[in-house]
DNA sequence: TAGGCCATCTGGTCCT
DNA sequence: AGGACCAGATGGCCTA
């Protein structure tokens, strides 16, 4: 995957005019590296003939596209350490949602101090429950100094 | 080498 | 009817 963005979504989008009368190579094209790969099925020995998938094959291509760069723009506003540090999706899920809360809070305290802690603290009354609570530290307060 | 992650294909369902 | 969305299946790549 050295493409860049850009020349992805070009190729894409080509690929979506130009919908399906390319046979040709194309990084995958009828049968990438997954599913049954027989997107043409009927060849020599096939009995059936389904619709052709081209189109609709490389409207999901598209389709998963846009969701990888909302995937980008919702990481590219997730503070690591180092900055450019690879998440996976579901990381980049759980710290936005977990970065969301940080703000929140930190709105909330008034503070960028482990901001998270304090607001645990004044929802809670200071831990008055009798019984030990666990305290979750924030990935984002542990990082604020 | 196993496990995690990912892209792609595909069929089903819902919506316009 | 056609497109968007979704989930399952599958195979490739990468890392511990």
């Amino acid at each position: 995957m050295a493409i860049s963005s850009a020349e992805t979504a070009s190729y894409l989008l080509m690929a979506l005019t130009h919908d399906s009368h390319s046979h040709s190579q194309s990084p995958s094209d009828g049968s990438g590296s997954g599913g049954a790969g027989d997107s043409e099925d009927s060849q020599t020995g096939g009995r059936r003939r389904r619709p052709p998938r081209q189109k609709i094959n490389a409207r999901e291509r598209y389709r998963t596209f846009n969701v990888n760069a909302a995937y980008e723009a919702l990481r590219s506003m997730i503070p690591t350490e180092p900055i450019n540090r690879k998440l996976s999706k579901i990381e980049i899920i759980r710290l936005a949602s977990s970065y969301i809360n940080h703000l929140s809070s930190t709105l909330q305290a008034g503070t960028d101090f482990q901001p998270c802690l304090l607001h645990k603290y004044e929802n809670e009354g200071g831990g008055a429950g009798g019984h030990t609570r666990r305290i979750s530290i924030c990935t984002f307060c542990l990082k604020s100094k």
